[in-house]
DNA sequence: CAATATACATACTGGTCGGTATGTTTCTGC
DNA sequence: GCAGAAACATACCGACCAGTATGTATATTG
């Protein structure tokens, strides 16, 4: 197996058991199971659980995000409303029952584990900040051109929008039903919708 | 020591272990420790870990619950709008640093334990649903005094309002960072606001 | 006053955890 | 082709964990 295969496979296990248990609950048996490999092909590329841990948020969740909310804002031409409500559309399309279940990977982390240890809360904030961010300035970009209401405000608005995406997320997964992503996600394409002009 | 002492000790000092740490990586030496009893006295009272955490969900929680939102919307005889902003007023300003980094303590569980254990998501269900419900019939008697939109969908709106709740909570929790909270909190406000006739 | 139940305290157990020390094999550079 | 490093595998360690078995003091009841 080439050694970067090995590392990955590794980091994509890793992902999997900390989206289910959570990064203190994950058992590195249990990854290394998944991975197929052994406790010293892990300890060859990490120096430890933590190191895996940040490695997680900083290589497969950090392309999550990427991919999913950054990369499509970024290059703001058009009506960032519209843009916005794809990418919530998007998203809520390819989350399956399970991955509702189990709830956003970036928010499940920064929760679990912010409180506890400086080092995933300082890159979990670099993520989150990263967002609002992105979103902020395509609603700055929708104002100047004459899409977006001028009233409002880029930044609030921004954390406005993350945090009502976290919380449909939150709710969906306390009980379990997509139903209630939907309809969360509803009232959030509406809330989006009565920004624009 | 009064025996109901000793099970209330207990149950308060698994509340701020649990809150502090996780159910899952909350240790019942450290609860026991900060109770000042043994683990006799625990297990003389709760049949295992899950039990105890089952019952600090359904007493110490709920009762936070009970007080903070669902007993002032109950007498429903003004109007809802005004009602929730004073009851989200009033939760923000009870919340000290330390809660704020420790996030709600009904999401933690919830978010933690619900993909996982059975017992936790059934009773975790049961009080969102209750929340859920006690807004709902809230905004619906404002509806028939005149006070709030009668084309807002009472039940999704609940639900959009409790998302938003948890997602701003969620979000100050990430940043450790009160001014994030009351900037959300103002998100809300004017979300709730927008409600009102 | 005796018998029993309640309310704990103490000591211990098996299992799992993250981490390490020590191989062994394969690849690479000279 | 040989030395050394890279890429793992295996075996083991101390710490901690939830849970249990047993002991004991106090309160209750007949």
């Amino acid at each position: 197996m080439q050694p970067d295969t090995t590392r990955q496979v590794l980091l994509d296990a890793a992902f999997h058991e900390i989206h289910r248990k959570g990064f203190q609950s994950a058992s590195l048996t249990a990854i290394l199971h998944k991975a197929g490999v052994t406790k010293g092909a892990l300890y060859h590329y990490f120096g430890s659980k933590k190191e895996l841990g940040y490695a997680v948020l900083e290589e497969v969740i950090s392309d999550h995000l990427r991919t999913l909310w950054l990369e499509p804002l970024a290059g703001a031409t058009g009506d960032p409303v519209t843009q916005l409500k794809d990418c919530l559309i998007k998203a809520g399309e390819q989350l399956n029952d399970k991955d509702i279940r189990l709830g956003c990977p970036l928010n499940n982390l920064a929760q679990e584990m912010s409180p506890i240890d400086q080092g995933f809360r300082e890159r979990t904030d670099v993520m989150y900040k990263l967002w609002l961010q992105t979103i902020s300035s395509a609603l700055q970009n929708g104002q100047q051109l004459g899409k977006v209401r001028k009233e409002i405000d880029p930044e609030e608005t921004a954390l406005f929008i993350v945090a009502t995406l976290e919380g449909c997320m939150s709710m969906a997964k306390n009980t379990q039903d997509k139903a209630v992503l939907l309809q969360c996600g509803k009232s959030v394409l509406n809330y989006l919708d009565s920004l624009g002009t």
